[in-house]
DNA sequence: CGTATTACCTGAACCGGTTCAGTAGTCCCA
DNA sequence: TGGGACTACTGAACCGGTTCAGGTAATACG
């Protein structure tokens, strides 16, 4: 229980620091006996090298972090957030790196903050970027401050890719939610996207305003933030402001709109699917529970973590930048787009 | 961007090492002059001291560890952890110092290897420790490996406290639930709680049995695990395997089970609050969003994970072992309990 | 005026690992 | 028999901070 160091080991052993050192990482010169010795003093003795005097000397933290910018309101209610959380703290306990969790305002000034703050401590060996933004300044950054990074949601950039990152089909994903809706026979339709500031809404709001266009389908579009309120909010106004004749569906970006959507109807007297059906970009139990259910595309939040979060250590291992798709989308149908 | 270190900025100023450290760390030894030289210069470059070197020299890791220990399912759908999480990280970061977040699955064994492991590699300075166990082993494990931590839901232990962690009053929550159902008038009650090895269920089993009693109201237990499915199957049990007549109002001890009991009456036939009430031990949007909405005890986890956080700061500043009991929980009242 | 005190600063040791250059010893083959 | 190659091992430097034990020089005191 006493702290023990490789010294220690070393004396005990009446050998080397440095053949103890080898005999632990599994590097050659030492002889299969010394390095069994040693391996079996250290679990004997219950010791583990110290982490901070490993990263010091091989000038690498074992830790990746993440910043989760967003409202603390969203966070919390947000449960996207905790399946990717799941998926990538899996993947990198497998690789044997630590995840370290910075939560902060949605606030692009805290967030370049902390990059600079981990970069300039070396405290992390590279970070997860989130949500890929319209003239993203944060992959400049990183790349200035010499930070390996992963952009989740990254656009597809041909080969070889410019940056890592993994990609998403959001021109799939908009033509499975408009052929579904083509199928219910909708000939008006409204899309209420998250902040177009987010380049994944911009692909999904071409996505379904190109296929809509090929199916003859018209479609409003209406900006919203993510929030359960400003879903309730697009909805009021797409029912009642109106322009020519309200949507008969309407498309929401993540599972809190639709379900502020679905209050909205209830407010206005109105029935789903009868009179406007609902379809969410984002499955959750929210979708599940609610009633009527919510047709949702499940994207698999933890599959995404796990990927982003594999892709870094391939990065951080072999240096090799490389983008990967994620895997389709599957579209949940349930009662929200199902006329009784 | 070269990355500079403490020698390079002696060097600049025609200093020792010692004097840039003593600067920094606002130590006497230094005149006002040598200090405002040495910060300007640091800001100037942009430079940060190495966390890992730090580490190591002052034997401080600057990280607390934390073991998420629940099925990867529920985890990614309740929403409580993120609250909790959210408030963790507000106070961590006022504090300086970063969290290490590791999840495993409903594990005992991973949980303390983990522990074992952060202790011997000093990865972390201390640990915040949730869902104290009925005979929990951890407290004894983490005194051994010399880990400090906070219990959040500690016992409360008399003063002065054995050890640090946070309390909650259990037995005037129960009460506030049971006066809400007493009130509404219902006689014959049943409590789903969760496993019983979390020592604050058994005193909310025991709160709620006592009070009931006070109140002439006869009170059913069953335990169940906090999964949705376990809530639909309680309320099918104590709905169907009629005892001396089945409840009239049900507690269930978090949101989700509330969520499986509202559909398990749906799928009854029978109609909420008119056939049967509900109320939930813990609040989130779900229980806002239900049809109809449920009344739910608000634990605020932000508030909870925050002044866990700032325990562990401090025991870990002053090494002051103290218990905070928790702000009172708020009834919000809502559908599930009020018949039109 | 001599000495004790203080303020400011420095060289060197230290934290606990990794790694490089170098030293024996062994084996092999011409 | 001698030398090249290989294996097993070691001492010491190094990573980048912190901290301790002095060492000046200036100031205070009797």
């Amino acid at each position: 229980m006493a702290k023990e160091t490789i010294a220690g080991l070393a004396k005990r052993l009446g050998i080397s620091k440095a053949s103890v050192s080898y005999a632990l990482n599994g590097q050659p010169g030492v002889s299969e006996l010394t390095r069994r010795r040693v391996l079996d003093l250290a679990e004997e003795l219950e010791w583990y090298p110290s982490s901070s005097a490993r990263a010091l000397s091989r000038s690498r933290a074992g830790a990746v972090g993440m910043v989760l910018s967003a409202d603390p309101l969203l966070i919390g209610t947000e449960p996207y957030y905790m399946g990717l959380l799941a998926g990538i703290e899996t993947a990198l306990a497998e690789g044997d790196m630590a995840l370290l969790l910075r939560m902060v305002a949605k606030d692009p000034a805290q967030e370049r903050a902390t990059y600079e703050r981990w970069a300039g401590e070396r405290k992390v060996d590279g970070v997860l970027v989130f949500d890929h933004l319209h003239d993203d300044p944060r992959p400049a950054l990183l790349e200035r401050l010499g930070l390996p990074f992963v952009l989740h949601g990254a656009p597809d950039t041909g080969s070889p890719p410019a940056l890592s990152g993994t990609t998403a089909d959001h021109g799939a994903d908009s033509a499975t939610i408009v052929h579904h809706l083509d199928a219910g026979g909708h000939r008006r339709i409204a899309h209420v996207s998250g902040p177009q500031t987010f380049l994944h809404e911009e692909e999904r709001i071409r996505g379904v305003r190109e296929c809509a266009a090929r199916h003859g389908i018209r479609v409003e579009h209406y900006e919203a933030d993510y929030a359960l309120e400003s879903g309730r909010k697009a909805m009021t106004h797409l029912i009642t402001a109106g322009s020519a004749g309200p949507p008969t569906a309407v498309v929401f970006g993540n599972d809190l709109m639709s379900m502020g959507g679905l209050l909205a109807l209830r407010d206005l007297g109105l029935r789903c699917p009868d009179d406007v059906a609902i379809i969410s970009w984002d499955d959750s139990l929210h979708c599940q529970l609610a009633s009527p259910s919510v047709t949702a595309l499940s994207r698999n939040p933890g599959m995404q973590g796990r990927v982003a979060a594999e892709l870094l250590l391939s990065l951080l291992d072999t240096g090799e930048v490389q983008t990967r798709s994620m895997p389709g989308s599957e579209l949940v149908v349930r009662s929200s787009t199902s006329p009784t």
